[in-house]
DNA sequence: TTCATGTGTAAAGCTTGCTTTACATGGGCG
DNA sequence: CGCCCATGTAAAGCAAGCTTTACACATGAA
């Protein structure tokens, strides 16, 4: 699964740390997600794509 | 978090099992969704999109 | 140089997602 | 009635998501 959330974070000018504080979760989780350690559940993909103001489709893909 | 995938599942005329199948995942997981025991993983999820040919976000409700 | 900030990573531990096996129930059909 | 099918649920176990604490490294500013 690829994901665009770097370059999101990136546009807004936020640390992981930031993005983390917005997101509820920890700064690792944003740092492992970024760096395709692992992927979020379903409801982070929700928060992400809310917080972001763009689809699901739009931040995730599916690499296969 | 709601979903509609017993709906979208009636509609097709499959069995719990039947889906499971389409998504290569056991029975009990299906069911376990549709009742509501846990959410799917972001990569099922999109599994579930793809076969319904649907958005994430027309399946899934983050219910907060 | 010293310090703060941002990022990467690691370990230990808890919770959630998913598996296999198994059993119970209800409905329809012979 | 006896049988099949669909569904619900439970237990045990493994994998994935997320936490806290901690350390290393690079960059930029004082």
């Amino acid at each position: 699964m690829n994901n665009r959330v770097r370059e999101l974070r990136g546009e807004r000018g936020w640390s992981q740390a930031d993005l983390a504080a917005h997101l509820d979760v920890s700064r690792q989780t944003v740092n492992a997600i970024e760096t395709g350690k692992y992927d979020p559940s379903l409801p982070l993909a929700f928060k992400l794509a809310k917080l972001f103001g763009l689809a699901i489709e739009a931040i995730f893909e599916p690499v296969d």
